[in-house]
This record gives C-alpha cells, sequence and structure tokens, in this order.
DNA sequence: TTCGTGATTAAGTTGCTTCTTACGTAAGTC
DNA sequence: GACTTACGTAAGAAGCAACTTAATCACGAA
C-alpha cells in the first residue's frame, strides 16, 4: 500500500494513469504525452506503477498496452478514506476505553 | 498539494498525523512513540509535516505543541477525491465532445 | 549568569529517485 | 536476412530523503 501511495505522489506517474484512466494506451503514445521527459524516464515511470500494482499490461504484437487497475486505485482509495476516518474512530476507540475504565471503578 | 502528498506518502509521518489527530502533543510525546529513531529525526519529520501545512505548531514555555491541521486535511481529501472521479470525468468529457462533433457534422 | 530541559538545526553518511544515454530484444516489413 | 519500430533494461550522474551525532537555541529555575 505503501508503494502505491509513493507512486501517485508523483505528479508525473499521477497523469499517466489519467491517460489510461479507462482505455488502454500503447507506451509510445503515453511518452509522447509529455514533452521535455525521453521515452525512458517513462517507461520507468510506467515499471513503478506496474509494481505498486496501479497498472496492468498487455501485449499486442509489437506493442504494450497499458490500463488502469481499478480494483488497486479502489484498494488504495478506500485504504486512504479508512486513514482520513481514522481521527474519529480513535476518539471513539478512546472514549469506549474511558467508560470501560469508569465501569470498572464503578463495579 | 504534491508536497503533502508525499509528506503522507510516508509510515512514520502518517502515524505522527495520527497521533496529534485530534489533540495536541509535545514532540518528546510524539519521539516516544517510535522506537530506534532519534528526537531528531522525528523533529525532522515534523519539519517536513509543517511545511506540507499539514501541522500547526504552537509554542508553550519551554516546548512545542503539534497538532494536526484539519482544513489542510480536508484539502488533500478533496483533491484525492477529484482525482479519482477525474476518470468519470474524463469519460463525461469525451462524449460531450463526441456529442457536439455530431451536432456539428449533423447542424 | 549559569545550568538543565525541550526541541530544532548543522553536518555528514547512506541509500533511493529521477533522469539521460546507450544497448538489447522481440515483432513486424521489405 | 537486413532494417525499422516499439519497447525495456543497464549504467551512471545529479539530486533528494531519512537518518545519526553533535552543536545550538529558547526557556525556566536557581
Amino acid at each position: 500500500m505503501d508503494t502505491a501511495l509513493k507512486a501517485i505522489a508523483d505528479p508525473k506517474r499521477r497523469e499517466i494513469l489519467r491517460l489510461v484512466w479507462s482505455s488502454e494506451m500503447p507506451a509510445t503514445d503515453i511518452a509522447s504525452h509529455f514533452d521535455g521527459v525521453t521515452r525512458s524516464a517513462i517507461s520507468q515511470h510506467l515499471g513503478v506503477l506496474r509494481q505498486a500494482n496501479l497498472i496492468c499490461e498487455r501485449r499486442v504484437g509489437n506493442r504494450r498496452l497499458y490500463i488502469a487497475n481499478v480494483d488497486e486505485m479502489a484498494r488504495l482509495r478506500t485504504f486512504l478514506d479508512q486513514y482520513w476516518s481514522g481521527g474519529l474512530d480513535r476518539l471513539k476507540t478512546a472514549a469506549e476505553a474511558a467508560q470501560r475504565k469508569k465501569d470498572k471503578s464503578n463495579g
């Protein structure tokens, strides 16, 4: 999960994810969306995204088509949602613990 | 926004944020929650979080109390929510563009 | 003003990221 | 087979990130 978070922390990689969000795209097309960066650099970004399981690769003849891994994206989103709501959970847990302590001292 | 994303990409910093999520905590207490890491290292993590505007610092006498910056957290969360739903927006925009093209060719 | 405590900052090490150039490989074209 | 296209991988440079130790700063107490 940490790998995925670090992967989307990079703006270029977020942009790549956007490009392959809803439809497949070959590596060359992805790279051509970025000016002043070599194809190799993009290929390495794709490697990072693949390692984070955020994209899927499919080989067709000469080319490799990439598309976002929606499931993993959803997992990441859920993880973050749980993190955001973690503060509330913490408060709740603390309140419950306090209640138990109180009950114990009163029993 | 990028700074904030990179800040929360680190597990130690996420843990720190958790600690100061709902109530202030002095730096020493924060550091004591981490084994095998010096106070200095934690202080530097606090610096990163402060630079990302994710925590607020308050000086009381000798000590510095930290607490999460809820507003900035909310902004970050919104940013990510918009990012996740960006795929749908993309589809929508593409569909609208296609529609306009169609209308134009028919008009 | 001197001392102790809480905490950051400085300096330096180690390791990771990002990038480029150069090379390698597999699939298509002639 | 020779050549091109589409890509990944290797190697190395430059910069950044995380950590440690040592020095420093801010404050309160004596």
